[in-house]
DNA sequence: GAGCGGAGATCACTCAAGATC
DNA sequence: AGATCTTGAGTGATCTCCGCT
């Protein structure tokens, strides 16, 4: 039940009903034609410093403010969109705060849609980006089959982020996982650690995903350093780490170290670590990937693979708005990520 | 520095140019006027079953969504705009749930704008909204004044989410904040806590913030059991809980309880705790508020009013349509919250 | 006059082509 | 000729008004 505020007799709700300065006033005011001031709004070619500056100062007399609507029926809108999957990972905050600020200084406006879980809720958020006329898209982690990914990038500027592309038609940045797993790996081995396990998802059949190149990652540098990889298949959700804990801490022979594939997942262990009393990193080390803010947090500091997420966004939207400019072929970028060490991870204990 | 994959012969982007559909395309084929149709997609009065059934048929047959361009032209862009401030803090994301929820049902689209901190960016994000003519705006905790709140709200429907509110030209919903304060004093209280101290913050002075109702409530319930309140003046971040951990603990004569404000507050609190081998709740109890998920994965589990944020999601996207159907006077809701009990508050110790 | 359907103006811009110096 | 500026058409919907049952 809700409460309703008590106010008095209820005033007279006016909306303003001035009309909405167009680009005609403009004209009108600078005594020169509209196409000449949607010329200087465009910074298009064929006007005068003089008018440049006649015009500009009517736009700031005025007010003036270009309706996005009139421009989405001819031209352009500089708007681009962002499709993200849910905003409960601060890894997305990151990233939307490098995509803002690259939009931002290419007077480029940011519009976010949510688009949930589930390749049709997705579909429905960029088809209604697009009904918006949006110039281009990031698409946040998509989980949408590659077929769908080139059908849309035929039908407008799309750079995906967060997930390894091959595609010939849109650009992509990802986080080096394969690297960061090593990171993470060559981190605890050489802590003295032979028996690290890796905590993996297999929820979408989608290429591309971050879990895929992480678990590769995982198992090739265990093979270089001459080790069994040991993959344990679970979500990467809190409750997908407990779950694994208690699946690792049945077996005879224990792993001394593992690698949660995501700080999530690494938490729950954490915590399902604590509760049966298992001490770390004296008798099991932990790392985890995204180095989320909460990784500092907990009372035994996440040591995490860190990925340079505001890096990723900038480069997403620079990447986005070059390809708006013209059309070109797919280009794939990886950014290295680094390892945070905090104390969840330690030297492998005597008996180990 | 970064690295891009290795790539074949470039491949050639081309680009889709076939023309998308238009209610022209739509009339032609139902073989009726773009006024019929028009008439269908926006459920407008004076068209027969019959007519809506061929009109749907065409529609679907084509594919045919209308662009939102062209409708912001002359009517309604059937979109809300969310701002927020940023998406770091999970409350944010179970609000936008329940926006999006709402929104939904009645067929509305959301597109989120992030807005930063400081008014200027604030409002910027406003502004070009309003350039995308929306047909209104939910402004999640807005750090504008009165006045520009009202000047808002006299162009566009707005409803303000997150602060208490009383403007006769826009609705608000908010959590009764003081009611949350009241529930976790009462709780301490009833622990048989009597040194309860609270923490708040004042980085802004513009009226309505849930920081003032938190305070008062906290004041006025510590009043009424005959209790002294003692308000530390700090910052609602995990490096203002520390601070205020800090300064309780120099004290000669330490609280046996603290209401941290906030969650993040509060946790940052339990951390200096935990490093200061202070017992949790042994020696001091620890409170917080919004409830984040966080709360609930630190070791020990954190007591937290619990805000119905997806509730009042839901309930700020359906006053905003309302408000878009017809103005009406200003109406401002407070939702109750409630007391999720963990392990961080218990007993006040033999000697407080 | 109520109900249904259509004709044509209109919205605020951009763009291609033409006029002017 | 070349740069600058204007004219006028075009964009895709909605909305008002009208005529016909």
């Amino acid at each position: 039940m809700t409460l309703e505020a008590d106010r008095g007799p209820s005033p007279v709700p006016s909306r303003d009903t001035r009309r909405r300065v167009t680009i005609v006033d403009v004209a009108g005011r600078a005594g020169v034609s509209t196409s000449a001031v949607s010329k200087v709004l465009r910074n298009a070619y064929g006007s005068s410093p003089a008018m440049r500056e006649r015009v500009q100062r009517a736009i700031d007399e005025l007010g003036y403010r270009p309706m996005v609507g009139a421009r989405a029926m001819r031209g352009a809108t500089y708007t681009i969109g962002v499709s993200a999957l849910d905003l409960w990972n601060p890894f997305f905050g990151l990233l939307l705060e490098g995509i803002g600020a690259a939009a931002d200084a290419a007077d480029y406006q940011v519009l976010i849609s949510l688009a949930g879980d589930g390749p049709t809720a997705q579909l429905r958020a960029v088809e209604s980006m697009i009904d918006h006329r949006m110039d281009g898209l990031v698409l946040m982690a998509p989980r949408l089959e590659t077929d769908e990914l080139e059908a849309l990038a035929r039908r407008i500027p799309i750079v995906v982020l967060g997930r390894h592309g091959r595609g010939p038609l849109y650009d992509s940045v990802a986080s080096d996982d394969a690297l960061g797993a090593r990171l993470a790996v060559d981190h605890l081995v050489g802590l003295g650690h032979q028996r690290v396990s890796f905590l993996t998802q297999r929820v979408s059949r989608v290429e591309g995903l971050p879990e895929t190149f992480r678990e590769a990652g995982y198992r090739a540098s265990m093979t270089d350093h001459g080790l069994r990889p040991d993959v344990v298949d679970t979500t990467w959700t809190q409750a997908g780490g407990v779950a694994a804990a208690r699946r690792l801490l049945r077996r005879r022979r224990r792993p001394t170290a593992v690698h949660g594939g995501a700080d999530v997942a690494a938490l729950g262990l954490l915590d399902e670590l604590r509760r049966r009393r298992v001490p770390v990193p004296a008798e099991l080390s932990v790392v985890g990937c995204d180095n989320t803010p909460v990784a500092a947090m907990v009372p035994v500091g996440l040591t995490s693979v860190d990925q340079d997420a505001r890096g990723m966004g900038r480069r997403a939207a620079r990447l986005l708005m070059d390809r708006i400019g013209s059309a070109r072929p797919g280009r794939h970028f990886l950014h290295p990520p680094s390892l945070v060490v905090r104390s969840s991870s330690g030297p492998v204990p005597a008996g180990g």
